[in-house]
DNA sequence: GATGAATGAGCCTTCATTCAT
DNA sequence: GATGAATGAAGGCTCATTCAT
């Protein structure tokens, strides 16, 4: 039947015009914020008109969303993935600050766009985003897992997550923005000895740190 | 001539209903946003009329100003004082600490207002307000001061104090919104340990804490 | 009775109020026009309060009608009297001339009040007030004496009586403002020299002007 | 490319919609007047919505410069025309004073709408547009011309165009709202008629007016 | 399906008017 | 009676959303 072909076709181009909005809005919404974003705005930078742009999103609000669920979820696999890599806990928290600094400076819009919104996501507001979330949950078992094997220090896993999260957003606006650091690799580094100095036990924090090892 | 205490009472009532709305708009903004918040609902909230709110705010953005000023400037003298009183400098930073998370424990809702606007953090573009820059230069100081005692690590000290000034608002909030940490001594206990092990060698994090010294 | 006594220093208090506000709002309306006025600035120019004012008028638009009775009444009677005393209706022209010319020299602020709205001139829907429909009477009457006696030339006298009240007010302005002409005389002489050339004969026109008879 | 053919079509319905509010606005600000008429009113009697109107014109005063912009280019356009026909300075008065009176029989509302300011004009005051100024300098130099050839008497050019300038505005609404007087032809004979009372010399006004002329 | 012109609900702000002191 | 602080109705303008072409 012809009618799966079409569908499909349709699937792709509601995709692909999905996608190319979301790149729109995530430059749009990271230059001015969302509230003083227009939708027309986002509908030229992304190339097409109002009517295409309302007819992939139903509005304004779905995009905003779609933009931190699609972004959310890359950047949750990309941390996962480096989770599953290792095994000694320490070299999964590296890898999964290096694959955090990575993403988001390889997305510096998106990484804007978090950045306006403020610690919203730290108060457990409505408009936290599930990936947000999901974000949280991620990084809790993997301090979970610390605090058990005991390289982490022994506190709650949710406030240490959260601390986490926030330290690494913070830190890495203040050595992009306020310092110069561009090398991503260093950026990797100096954030993970920060992570580490949160949630390391102090004994830990004398050893040889993994980024260390791994050039060795 | 009369016209002295009459100007004295109307420079009295401004004042007074100044702090009215901004008691109010610090509410209501922490409650919706800046942007979904509307004129009258802050001069609802206030008990008064839309007239007698721009009487004495000349418009949305002022309020929204004036807010941070005001807040910001107790907060920073509230630290400032903290500051003077102590002499060692991880004393100092403990005070600090302490004062910055008492400020806030009284103030949820500025806390709440400052968490959802990136307004704070260094996102380069976005106008952080001078309060927020004055406070920033204060706790550079007494960073730097630290580093040049050879207390605090050797870093940028810039980004040291943007860090640590993120990561108290970050676990304030995990602490108090995601734990349930009600007592502020012992906040303040936890988020100067966090911002210790952020800021202090490793051979003085050994040693034992002011606020464990105080109570000795 | 005492009753009377109070009742009469009433009327003579409301009456005084009464003319400092028409005062005052003949300068604020000269200056920004009516609608640009606010009634906060007629009772600050009048020096007194919000509530007195309305105390004595019952709104904004009162004050614009009292303003164009008060003086409309002075300004028919200045008028009124000049008519009274001439004869010839050649010279009483001249003299009505004259004390038009005069009286609106006299009261500048209210002439450029007079200026900014058309409500003087022949608009239809606009409402013309009582007193230049009778002013507009006066004039109709002495140019139909002119033209019985002809003197002036055959026109329908509402028209001609409403052309030269324009024509005085624009020549005015024009002398005044255009030019630099200051001296009451000379204008008067002027615009009566304009009038006649309106309204009068052209072997009228020939003969010794009034103004020029009354110096010899 | 194709964008040209859809500026231009563009460009062709924003003028479109620029002369269909400004007939809108006309009639509504004749009507009620510049301040007491809404955006909302001129839009429904447009035809058009809020949105619309307010994509051709950024704001209400926008509205009603462009109003006395357009309307008085054409004024403009239409006296300078008349006078470039003609050559003896009297009857280039003539047929200018004809094109006056033509053009405003023909565009009641904008006549209405001019009438309502008043002579505001006429004492230089800042709101006088730029097309009155034009205007006004039109008719100077044709006076001064006609001065110069001795045909008009002897005063100051622009005392006189302000003083002629106001009069054909008076007297065409005394005979069209006062009298009833409907033929262009006759209205500007009589206007023509006292405007050369005002200009001419005396022995000039004794010869055979231009308007019997060219029906002979 | 794509377009973007058209819509109008809703918000900020002003100022004539009221009324408690 | 005088005051002027307080009120809130009304209007200019924006922009998310719709729908005819």
């Amino acid at each position: 039947m012809a009618g799966k072909g079409r569908a499909r076709a349709e699937q792709a181009r509601t995709q692909m015009y999905r996608e190319l909005v979301l790149g729109s809005a995530e430059r749009v919404f990271a230059e001015r914020g969302y509230h003083a974003s227009k939708m027309q705005e986002v509908a030229t930078e992304a190339g097409i008109s109002l009517g295409t742009l309302y007819s992939v999103f139903p509005g304004k609000g779905d995009v905003f969303e779609a933009l931190h669920e699609t972004r959310g979820e890359a950047f949750l696999a990309r941390i996962e993935s480096a989770l599953h890599e290792a095994s000694p806990v320490r070299v999964a928290l590296w890898h999964a600050v290096r694959a955090f600094v990575e993403f988001l400076v390889e997305h510096p819009d998106y990484f804007r766009v978090d950045l306006r919104e403020g610690r919203s996501w730290a108060v457990g507001d409505v408009e936290a985003s599930p990936a947000f979330q999901k974000g949280i949950a991620q990084w809790t078992d993997l301090i979970a897992r610390g605090i058990d094997e005991e390289v982490f220090r022994d506190d709650d896993p949710l406030v240490l997550a959260t601390t986490v999260f926030g330290l690494m957003q913070v830190q890495l606006a203040a050595l992009v923005v306020k310092g110069d650091e561009r090398d991503p690799g260093r950026i990797a580094r100096r954030v993970a000895s920060s992570v580490e100095r949160q949630v390391c036990r102090l004994e830990v924090l004398a050893e040889t740190p993994p980024w260390e090892a791994e050039v060795a």
